[in-house]
DNA sequence: CTGAAAGCGCTAACAT
DNA sequence: ATGTTAGCGCTTTCAG
C-alpha cells in the first residue's frame, strides 16, 4: 500500500524520469527490468516511482506490446462449478505478472461471442473460453488473432487448446453403478441443447449418448428414457415430476449436471417418494452435494485442476507454442445415499 | 457474427479510411456516432467497417478518452451471493455500451488492494469493490482518480458511494423470531475478522453487535454466546461441534452467513442431533438454503437490486454526479424448518 | 460536412 | 550505460 504523494493515478512515465533526472527509456527499462541499468539509476527511478506512485497505464503499455492480462469467459457464474475453474485458473497464474479477468456472459442470449469479443477488443493476452456454445470454426479464426483455449468442450481444432474432462468415462462410471446395483429403469435429464446434434462437443451430449450406450449394453434398449428441457437448471423440477408422475415411473434418474439433480431430489421429495424409490445421481461434485441433507451420488470433475491446465496451456502458447495440445483430465465417481439398490414392489 | 474478411482484429481505423476513401476522423465520428456525419458517409464508413471485421482497439481509445469497462472485484466467487451482485450487474449493464470486467481477489491475502490496483492500471471507467477488508482511506484516496462504488460496507465517506444491506435489521430479524420461538439459549458463530473491531463497518461485525444487543435486551446478556474463527466457512463444522459437545449446549446456533450455517446444519447431524434439539439460522439467503434437505432459515439479502444499484450510482458519477449517496436495501426473513421452538428438556 | 494534425503514455530500435 | 526518437491506434481540436 504505497502512500501516492501526488494524485494517485496521475504521474506518468515521463514525470518519473524528470523527478528522477533521467530519460524516460531508462524509466520504461527499470520498470520492465529490462537489460542495461546501473544500480544507481536503478535505485533513483525506483525512489521516483515510490515517491509519485507512479503506475504505468497498461492501455498504454498495450498499444506497443503485451497488457498482461488474461481474460476467461465465463457463463452463469451461479453454477458452483465455475469458481472452482477460476480458483485454479487464479493459482496457477499468482506469482506471474498476469491478471485474470472474467468477462460474465449470459448463455442464454449468445453472449459468448460478445463477452469474449469485448475481452479481445480490450487486448488480453489470451483467452480461455468455457462457453460451451461458441463456434469451433469461430473460435479458430480468433485464434489467428490471440491464443485461445477452450474449456470444456470435445471437439478440437488445431489453432487452439482444449481442456475437457472424459465426459464419456464419466457418464458410463454412474450408468455401471446404477445398473450394478440392479436399476433397469433409468432415465436421463439432460439440456436442450444436449439433444438436436448428438455429435457436437457438448459434455451434455456425450453423456447422453454414453447414456444411450450403456443402456443399450446392457439389453436396455427399450427402456431409455430421455427429458430433456431447455435450461435444465430451472427446469428440472418440473421435469422431475412429470417423469415421477408417468405410468412407469423410473427406479432411478441421472441428471447432466449436479444443479439439476438438485431439483431432481426436491422433485422426488415433493412427490412423497425416498432414495429407496427413486434413485437420483448428478454431475460435477459441487460441495453441497457432500452435505447430508443431499447427500447426491455424482461424478467429480477436478475444476481447479481444469482451470490451472487451461492457464498453462495459454501461457505456453503466449510463450510461442503453435502445435495444439488437448488436454482430458479424468472424472471420479462418488458414492452417496441418493443411489440405492431399487425397492423391488 | 459478422464475417471479418481481413485476418479478425488486424485492421486498423487507418485501413477502414482506407477503404471507404475518407479520412480517420471520418470514421471514427461514424463509430462514436458524434454529431457531423452525412448519411451517405456513414453508409458508407459502415460497409467498409463490415466488410473488414474492423473492432476499434479499446486500449487505443483509452489512451485519449474513456474504456467503457467497469470493473468489480470480487472475493471468493465461491461464495454463491457474489454472482447474484454479478447477475443484478451485468443486467444494469445490458444494452448500454459498457462491459463489466471481474477481477477476483483472494481475501486472504490481502488482495483485495491487487484486485482493484489492476482494474485501475487497466483504466477501467469505474470500480466496485466488494472487499470488505480494503481501508475507507485508500478507496477514499482511490475515489479521487476513478469513481468508486464499495458493496456491503457500512463505512461512509464522501469520496465514494456505498450500497449496503440493513444488517442490523436483518440480524435483529432472526434474533426476534428465534426469541419469539422460545429460545434463551443462542450462540452466535463468526468469522474473526468481526471480533476485534466491532465499530468497523463490516456486515458480520454489524450483525455480531445486533446479537448481542438482542440479547441484552432480553435480558440474556448473560447468556451470550460468540464463537469466532478466522475463515469461518472452512470451520464452521468443527467450530459448531464444539459448541454441541459443551456443557451448555445452546439451543439455537445463529451463523453469519449461510454457507457457515450449512456447516452448522452438517455438526448438528454428525452429533445426532436433530432441529428440535437445536435451531439454525444463516444469513444470506442463498438458493440452496430452500432445498428440502436444508431447510435452512435465514435472511434474503436482494443480491441482484445491490448489484444493480451499484452499476447505477457508478454510472451516475461517470456522468458527473459528485455528491456522495449511500443506498440501504432491506432484507427480508424468511423462515424454514432448521428453526423450531426449544425443546423442554 | 469533412480532413489534417497534434498528441495520449508507453516501448523499442537506434544512436551516443 | 544512457538518451533520442519514432510510432502503436485512437480521439479531438481546428481549419477548410
Amino acid at each position: 500500500m504505497a502512500a501516492a504523494r501526488g494524485r494517485a493515478g496521475s504521474a506518468t512515465i515521463e514525470d518519473v524520469a524528470r523527478a528522477a533526472g533521467v530519460s524516460r527509456a531508462a524509466v520504461s527499462k527499470v520498470i520492465r527490468d529490462a537489460y542495461g541499468v546501473s544500480p544507481a539509476m536503478r535505485e533513483r527511478v525506483t525512489a521516483a516511482i515510490e515517491q509519485l506512485g507512479y503506475r504505468p497505464r497498461v492501455s498504454a503499455r498495450g498499444m506497443r506490446g503485451k497488457t498482461f492480462t488474461l481474460g476467461i469467459e465465463i457463463p452463469e457464474l451461479s453454477n458452483p462449478f465455475f469458481p472452482l475453474l477460476l480458483a485454479g485458473a487464479t493459482a496457477a497464474l499468482s506469482g506471474s505478472p498476469y491478471q485474470l479477468v472474467i468477462a460474465p456472459a449470459d448463455p442464454a442470449h449468445h453472449e459468448g461471442y460478445r463477452a469474449i469479443q469485448a475481452l479481445v477488443d480490450r487486448q488480453v493476452d489470451g483467452v480461455i473460453a468455457v462457453s460451451p456454445l461458441v463456434e469451433p470454426a469461430w473460435l479458430t479464426e480468433l485464434s489467428a488473432t490471440v491464443p485461445v483455449v477452450m474449456l470444456g468442450r470435445h471437439d478440437r481444432a488445431d489453432g487452439y487448446d482444449t481442456v475437457v474432462s472424459d465426459d464419456e468415462a464419466g457418464a458410463l462410471l454412474v450408468m455401471r453403478h446404477l445398473l450394478g446395483l440392479g436399476h433397469r429403469d433409468i432415465a436421463h435429464l439432460t439440456g436442450e441443447s444436449a439433444e438436436p446434434d448428438p455429435g457436437s462437443g457438448i459434455p451434455q451430449a456425450i453423456r447422453l449418448r454414453a447414456y444411450c450406450t450403456a443402456m443399450r449394453e446392457a439389453g436396455l434398449g427399450d427402456r431409455i428414457r430421455i427429458a430433456s428441457t431447455p435450461d435444465v437448471t430451472a427446469n428440472a423440477h418440473r421435469a422431475a415430476m412429470r417423469l415421477l408422475a408417468g405410468a412407469e415411473r423410473p427406479t432411478a434418474i441421472v441428471a447432466c449436471h449436479d444443479e439439476p439433480a438438485l431439483g431432481v431430489l426436491r422433485a422426488v421429495a415433493d412427490a412423497g417418494l425416498t432414495a429407496d424409490e427413486v434413485s437420483v445421481a448428478g454431475y460435477d461434485g459441487i460441495d453441497i452435494a457432500a452435505h447430508p441433507g443431499i447427500s447426491l451420488t455424482t461424478v467429480r470433475q477436478d475444476g481447479e485442476r481444469m482451470g490451472r491446465l487451461a492457464v498453462e496451456l495459454l501461457l505456453e502458447r503466449i510463450d510461442g507454442r503453435t502445435e495444439p495440445r488437448h488436454e482430458v483430465v479424468r472424472p471420479e465417481l462418488v458414492v452417496r445415499s441418493s443411489t440405492r439398490p431399487p425397492h423391488h414392489r
